[in-house]
DNA sequence: CATTGTTGCAAACGATTGTTTGAAACATAC
DNA sequence: GTATGTTTCAAACAATCGTTTGCAACAATG
């Protein structure tokens, strides 16, 4: 693929309508509208709708799981013997995705909505595609975490673990929206950075809770304060 | 609405189908085949397909947002003056979706899916819908976590509120995926009830962490251990 | 009996979808 | 110049979508 002009302002445009819309519910004519290309341009240069939508995720994912590899390099270097804390692993994750180079200022949220469907629309081959091409950062990652957690049980670190994927999958996805209802009602700015950082200590406080299982409060006694 | 035999039918097909694939994935052909009914049914009993997909929803929440007024009827009426604890605002909650009569087994994971779903597609109809009808509970229900964390800021309060919905909506919407899963490799087998048994105190955790801002683990001093 | 209102049904409606076609436009090489 | 391979374009394709229509089936009421 020679990368030409109209390839990247389809992906560019595909890019920005499957974030605000959705997948199936961007049509190929929107797409070729916004980029001023013609209709048949996304099946002759991309083969098909799904093979588009798969692009959008391979421009960015690719260049980004080759960063967080270097960066898990680096953190298991500088820890020596002893495993990465929780938080440290937390963060080089997210700073890895914070710090990639983006295509606008609203790169990363837009990108991080795109996660986020993946995950609630289902799109039987995107998540084909996921897995098959970035399983290895992935495994690393979830290595990583059992190392970082030795006091949980499988069970007890399986389910948080789904825990933190779904805070982390659900604000991203809605990012710009939760920015917007922040603004309105209290005035306040706020940057993807910003949400991630306080994403990760709620995320770290929550996997290392004392109790792996509610206790329920009764009436007289009343559990934690 | 005479709540026939052919209305239910419909309601039962269409909210398994909107939660296995989504809304607009899901076409009235598709939902009136599984319910065995007309095509015609659907605009004859409920108008379109957007009064469908708010009529599955209101199945479901009138009467629990009924429940869950009184069950904070009750937790007050126990508290006396002192606010309720963390812990027992989303137990109340987490109780009283769980002991909502359901439909089926599955009954509550299914919904717990479709909230999700209402979140991340975008269905402005249904977002407006949502809001008007249950503003009250919505309204309490924050009123409550406001209370129960008096020593976070409105701008932290309103993030870590965020995680715990996602976390919430994203691990229930997909708990019978998460739990073959689990099943497939442990061995366990796991209860919707034990998910929330789970989730609660991960929540209430990340709820009440210190830091509302992550602290960047430099590479000389690590953060937390 | 006839009348009326409700529900069920097959068929069609116009609109939109992803995809394909065949020719025009273009650049590059001989 | 001709020839070749790539890219663009308008138009059409078949399929599917939500919705509407006209009529049959039925029960209830007079």
């Amino acid at each position: 693929m020679a990368q030409s002009e109209t390839v990247d302002r389809i992906l560019d445009a595909a890019e920005e309508l499957f974030a605000e819309r959705g997948f199936s519910e961007t049509s190929l004519r929107m797409i070729t509208s916004k980029a001023k290309v013609n209709l048949a341009a996304v099946n002759y240069h991309f083969g098909s709708k799904n093979a588009l939508i798969q692009a959008v995720f391979a421009r960015f994912l690719t260049p980004f799981s080759s960063t967080l590899d270097r960066a898990f390099d680096d953190l298991e270097a500088r820890c020596g013997d002893t495993p990465p804390t929780l938080n440290q692993t937390l963060w080089v994750l997210t700073e890895s995705a914070i710090r990639m180079p983006q295509r606008s200022e609203r790169g990363l949220s837009i990108f991080m909505r795109l996660l986020g469907l993946a995950y609630t629309q289902s799109q039987g081959h995107l998540r084909k595609f996921l897995e098959q091409q970035y399983s290895n950062p992935f495994g690393r990652f979830m290595r990583l975490l059992k190392e970082a957690t030795p006091q949980l049980s499988a069970v007890d670190r399986y389910w948080r673990i789904q825990f933190m994927l779904g805070a982390t999958a659900f604000t991203m996805s809605s990012s710009d929206a939760l920015r917007d209802i922040l603004h309105n009602k209290l005035g306040v700015e706020t940057t993807v950075q910003e949400i991630a950082a306080r994403l990760v200590p709620f995320l770290a406080a929550g996997m290392q809770a004392s109790d792996p299982l509610m206790v329920v409060p009764s009436l007289g006694k009343t559990a934690s304060g």
